[in-house]
DNA sequence: AACTCCAGCAACCGCGTTGTC
DNA sequence: GGACAACGCGGTTGCTGGAGT
């Protein structure tokens, strides 16, 4: 048995609202408020409508001070830092960005923003180890580039920096298969690095060779203490050959799991495992640029 | 001009959570 | 503590308009 419609489905008018519809929710909500109770609203505001339709209709679009469009720069990189650390809990973005709604940040990642990051995370194939991140200043926009990815790693002390580098289950789903697989690859490139020593630290102010470095950026334990400002060490990976055999052979079947525990076996910082809260159920995070 | 395709977005659906009795 | 009602949220659908052919 299927649960109960919440109103009467033959009764109610659906679809786009009308002007006519729009004018005495409004005016009926800012003479009398809700009063608590969506379900009975419609009926005492003289409209045909099922109170859920009502509700989003004001929440969405008639209520004070909301904004629509035009997404600033510096949204973007709030919209991807918490989906970063929390996922798709668009309720709680939104409440992050003034004036804007959930159903407004979804649709704006859904068709634009995850698009742009993933062009970002995903450049053309022979720029290896590029698809975390990249400051190639061939980039259109280098500082919004570097930005957006910077802004994918939220920072939280109680996070190491082996742990930083495996994205939100979210990004995975967000990812196409192909992307998770070069993603993969890439990580498991990085163990090797890791494993073998074979790589170099650089700081981020070394501007020159940011410029040409392609490399994992990390909020790394370098970090200084200030809760506002993070160092974001690279790690520069050495000019491997990362098509040699053994190493395409030795990545090709590992799972992200295996790869996170790899991560996590092969550096020297904290053993702590729990990197985001993925069950939904704390809404405690920090944000950080 | 007519048609097709597709991105953008408003609205709906259904499930999990919360509140009330 | 169980049952029910209502709310809130995230995923999905489908309409619309613009771009391309």
């Amino acid at each position: 048995m299927g649960r109960a419609p919440c109103c009467d489905k033959e009764n109610v008018k659906r679809g786009p609202w009308s002007p006519e519809e729009d004018a005495k929710l409004k005016d009926y909500i800012e003479k009398q408020g809700t009063g608590g109770n969506w379900i009975t609203l419609p009926r005492k505001a003289g409209l045909r409508r099922c109170g859920k339709s009502c509700r989003l209709r004001w929440l969405n679009y008639l209520r004070p001070n909301i904004r629509h469009g035009d997404f600033t720069e510096e949204e973007d990189n709030i919209i991807c830092s918490l989906f970063a650390s929390i996922g798709s809990r668009w309720s709680v973005i939104a409440a992050h960005l003034h004036g804007r709604t959930d159903n407004d940040i979804k649709n704006y990642w859904n068709t634009k923003l995850k698009k742009k990051l993933i062009a970002t995370m995903a450049p053309p194939r022979h720029h290896h180890l590029s698809a975390i991140a990249s400051s190639s200043s061939s980039s259109p926009s280098p500082s919004s580039h570097y930005n957006m990815i910077n802004s994918l790693l939220p920072y939280d002390p109680s996070i190491s920096t082996n742990q930083l580098i495996t994205p939100h289950r979210g990004m995975m789903t967000m990812m196409g298969r192909q992307q998770q697989l070069l993603y993969q690859e890439d990580m498991g490139s990085l163990v090797n690095s890791l494993n073998s020593n074979k790589f170099a630290m650089s700081h981020q102010d070394d501007n020159q060779k940011q410029s040409t470095n392609k490399g994992i950026m990390l909020l790394s334990d370098v970090r200084s203490g200030s809760s506002t400002t993070s160092t974001v060490t690279r790690v520069k990976m050495e000019h491997h050959d990362y098509h040699h055999e053994e190493t395409e052979r030795s990545m090709e079947g590992y799972e992200m799991d295996e790869i996170n525990h790899l991560i996590s076996s092969s550096c020297t910082s904290s053993s702590n495992s729990l990197w985001f809260d993925e069950s939904k159920r704390e809404d405690k995070f920090m944000l950080y640029y």
